[in-house]
DNA sequence: CTGAAAGCGCTAACAG
DNA sequence: CTGTTAGCGCTTTCAG
């Protein structure tokens, strides 16, 4: 079954024109006597004429397309990110096509360089799993206009996107000091990842500006992002069986807090008085949890928008883009019941 | 900035050989020499090389990209549709652009007609206020292949996949019913979209079956789809303001579940003792709400496999699909605390 | 003001 | 087994 649609041919030969003259005519050319163009703009309307978008980016050796690639989109901060770039993509006139790494590294290898052949440019968030960046690199050296996000990478240039994660990790951490947790856990994606070293340094700092003692036993990381429950479940475990538990946990990856909040409660295990958690999470309705679930939030759409900006701009852009930009968001911290004990200073 | 990359014509002019000669050799044709294949795929590894997919599409007529128009990815239901789907198209190797309606009319004609020249086939749930199906019957009538999912409609040809809308909307009105509601209201999308006809007849026959008579004031369609907060609390504003106000809202969109939930909350309104709360919803971690929500939850990863399962099939058919199926996927019924009133019967 | 022709990258007759 | 050629739909010189 093919599709069937109409040609600039098929007008010309209808109206008696060459191509050129009804693609000139299209396309307003100050060449074309006015009654020319009204003739074939009112005829091409009649047929519901659409030029093919493969032989323009042929021609034009574009193709008005954007290329996402992100860990998952079931995932609410990423849904979040992709609403918010594409609704300046349709704004611009640009498609969104977009790949999923599932956290792993030969995937996001190979998404990389197949979109690279179909999009005018890339937003990309790194992989948990990435180990080299030789494949990116390629590209960028070969003039695809690359925008980072998220998890971004100091190693190369290209306009960057990115939430204060210092901060957001800071913030929650030292709330939960303040409310008397001492034992405090960090759970996090892999450190190659720069977004989780600087929230590793929000929580170290933290605590260290607390007087508190690091213990290297409290440090989690999940190698696949936490994208699957056993994953969270095995860290879980690793963490209650220590001979001094922690008693609050800082999580620091969407799927990760909600897969540790789903085994708090699976084992019956009361946030927060027998372990509090504060975690990134984007998800809606935390507020409505029970206990109510305290979160650092980034702003996800934002940051979609942002980055299909930056990077419809250098797209777009005539000359070279040397100058790049780092956009810092601040994310919203929310404070609620699962890190607020009812019996503070235990 | 243009993107420079390798093709056949280069590797042609390095390996004195003809175009056609690489190309057939890439593609492993039988009358190429296995010593010329040797060379020139070693080659083209070497140099990365990958197909302008422009020009293939252009010739073969067809884009390997599959198009999904849906009402908004910021929807859990959707994004789990999406999720299904790219992990077929992932697999068959598929691209998938993504374009929003976000409930309007316009703008689904819109997407629909500007997707038409970059997709081989397309997957549609309507929007709530679609009023002609014109812009997709022409599609089809020029040999687009269309699947229709979730929103589906009687009037057009295709395959096509859906929830036991009746049923889920049945069991979650009877569960009420059984816990001592009596007076029930139902609030949805507007009733043009089969899916809502068919719930509101499960909700309907439900009452009836248990000797109910209807109350039409208790009759709710958000025109927007829920998407807007504003839209549920006026809704939900105009039943409490009722002589004799609902007990119970049966909610029959994510949306519209959510702002509902949200409403009730918001104004102290207690669940479910002063209103009780079932609705179609895919969110994650609806258990753990307090109250915990029941909810008749859609398979929607399995709908979007499904769906782009038998739209690749049909795109892949050698000669004309005439027999088309409809899948109906069951929905699980949750019920929890949103619903089952501490004084039942009252 | 309009047309003829070349070419974007690739495939597929058709010739050898 | 390999090369020549035409053509997918469109834009764009270059000629008139």
């Amino acid at each position: 079954m093919k599709f069937e649609s109409v040609t600039i041919k098929d007008i010309a030969k209808v109206l008696h024109l060459s191509t050129s003259t009804v693609s000139r005519a299209l396309r307003d050319s100050y060449e074309i006597s006015e009654e020319t163009k009204k003739l074939v703009v009112e005829y091409a309307k009649s047929v519901n004429y659409r030029p093919n978008p493969s032989a323009l980016n042929l021609k034009k050796r574009r193709s008005r397309t954007l290329g996402i690639t992100i860990s998952e989109i079931a995932n609410s901060f990423f849904s979040q990110i992709i609403a918010g770039v594409e609704s300046v993509a349709q704004e611009k006139g640009y498609n969104v096509i977009i790949s999923q790494s599932f956290e792993n590294f030969e995937r996001e290898q190979e998404a990389v360089r197949n979109l690279s052949q179909s999009v005018d440019g890339m937003l990309i968030s790194l992989s948990s799993e990435t180990k080299s960046l030789e494949h990116i690199e390629q590209l960028q050296d070969r003039g695809m206009p690359v925008v980072f996000f998220d998890r971004i990478t100091k190693s190369l240039e290209g306009h960057k996107v990115r939430s204060n994660n210092f901060k957001g990790a800071f913030q929650a951490t030292a709330h939960l000091i303040q409310n008397g947790y001492t034992r405090i856990a960090f759970v996090g994606n892999p450190d190659n990842l720069a977004i989780i070293k600087e929230r590793k340094r929000g929580y170290d700092e933290a605590l260290e500006s607390h007087q508190i003692p690091p213990t290297e036993a409290y440090i989690k990381y999940c190698l696949h992002g936490g994208l699957s429950y056993d994953e969270v479940e095995r860290v879980m475990e690793e963490l209650l069986q220590l001979e001094n538990p922690p008693q609050a946990i800082l999580s620091c990856a969407d799927k990760i807090t909600t897969n540790c909040y789903r085994y708090l409660v699976k084992h019956d295990i009361r946030i927060p008085d027998q372990m509090a958690l504060v975690g990134f999470s984007n998800l809606d309705l935390t507020e409505f949890l029970h206990p109510s679930l305290s979160i650092i939030q980034q702003k996800a759409v934002t940051m979609g928008v942002q980055a299909a900006e930056l990077l419809i701009q250098q797209i777009e852009s005539k000359r070279p883009v040397v100058d790049f930009s780092e956009i810092v968001l601040e994310p919203d911290f929310f404070a609620r019941a699962s890190s607020a004990p009812s019996d503070p200073g235990k």
